[in-house]
DNA sequence: GCCTATTGTGAACGAGCTTTCACAAAGGAG
DNA sequence: CTCCTTTGTGAAAGCTCGTTCACAATAGGC
């Protein structure tokens, strides 16, 4: 007996939320097509009327996480002109992100989602990529108008910020939400905003005085694949 | 016809390098006992001769990492007195773990190793917890002796310390060591080392002056669980 | 109220996986 | 040399999973 029937894209959105779910909860070992069509209410082939097939279900899920992610730095730049203010702000939304989606860590920074194609295997890298190149792009604005020192590459400290944060997200995701990521963030976003700081002792607002950039000036700001 | 006849203790061992070279490779989705056993140079049903089941060999694929990473840390700890250096030699000796085996981000940091049980998970975040507290321990002798400052405390420093390298050893894992993590640490690291300093603006060997501790003074260091 | 494209179902197939088992060979103890 | 435990093998069982398919039921346009 067919339940309720509804539109594909509606199905295709349901579907992608089940397997989320699954993640959440069982990690990805169990993430069966039969799992999220039963979380989804459906019989197991009733995926098959709206993805071609497992994988294209998995790409769903990637690509779910990546506009979240992306879309997490980009609202938080455009609503704070202030770099400092806008990483923290983006610290603020991953980690709501990440609160609200247990999933998120298992998807994006394990490193090992079952990507089977290498072509997907670029792609999933390029998520990361791209997440890198605009937490940079905040960086090097902040370093622009001087509120953040110029003497490390702005690649380098976005790298650093994914630090702040996905550990704390793996923890959290680990420890089925004991550990306090609350607090971790609130005891690390200071260290971090201060080590952000140009190294001039002046105000933290001057323009940064530029003291010997050492070897490392040379640096440019290259895509991952380094 | 059998091959080489070798004592279980030695094809355990085996089995476990055989375990983390395949997952190195590709991925763990394709971590079959087939593969495992093929990549040893033996047949697939040899390996219940040296290990009960396929969740008995990623016990111990486990408890390699971490000794390897406890061992690391131990070892760091023991050669360099001061906490810093100290610190800066477990990211060596840690990054160095990492290449060598690219398999570890996938076991011990993506939060989605397949282990089956619930005390398994357990055991699992236990690795980390005592992995942590291991970091945290160095910390808080920096901060006895004051090199380290003492406004925030170990364990939240030691997670601090965690996203210096965890991004950069996932990052390297996923884009099949393209990702430039020498680079990453040489550039990070100061940046690091200067944020662990005491913020008196006094000579940096100088006992720390414990200026406002603020509200999180009272924070213990927890277990991961908090 | 009918028609048709769309959505849902249960059964079944085939592939791959873990595990077992009967048997063969090796290697040290006696 | 002989015996017996240990180690290795190939075949097959048993299981789960992804996928296909014939068929049923719905919803909306006419």
């Amino acid at each position: 007996m067919p339940r309720t029937r509804l539109r594909t894209e509606i199905r295709q959105d349901q579907l992608v939320e089940a397997a989320l779910a699954v993640m959440a909860e069982q990690g990805r070992g169990s993430l069966s097509v039969a799992a999220v069509a039963r979380r989804a209410g459906l019989a197991p082939s009733a995926i098959y009327r709206h993805f071609p097939g497992k994988q294209a279900l998995l790409d769903a899920v990637v690509e779910r996480m990546r506009e979240r992610m992306l879309g997490a730095v980009a609202a938080a730049r455009a609503a704070e002109p202030d770099a400092i203010a806008a990483l923290r702000r983006v610290h603020e939304r991953l980690l709501h992100l990440v609160r609200q989606n247990r999933a998120l860590p298992r998807v994006v920074l394990s490193g090992d989602y079952p990507v089977g194609d290498r072509a997907r295997r670029e792609r999933m890298l390029d998520l990361l990529t791209r997440f890198l190149d605009a937490l940079a792009g905040i960086v090097a604005d902040g370093q622009r108008r001087g509120r953040i020192r110029s003497d490390v590459n702005a690649r380098s400290l976005a790298v650093l910020f994914l630090g702040l944060f996905q550990p704390a997200a793996v923890l959290w995701a680990m420890s089925d939400g004991r550990f306090d990521v609350t607090r971790q963030a609130r005891e690390a976003w200071p260290v971090f905003e201060q080590a952000l700081r140009p190294s001039d002792p002046a105000s933290p607002g001057a323009p940064a005085v530029r003291r010997r950039a050492r070897g490392s000036r040379a640096l440019r700001s290259r895509r991952v694949p380094a």
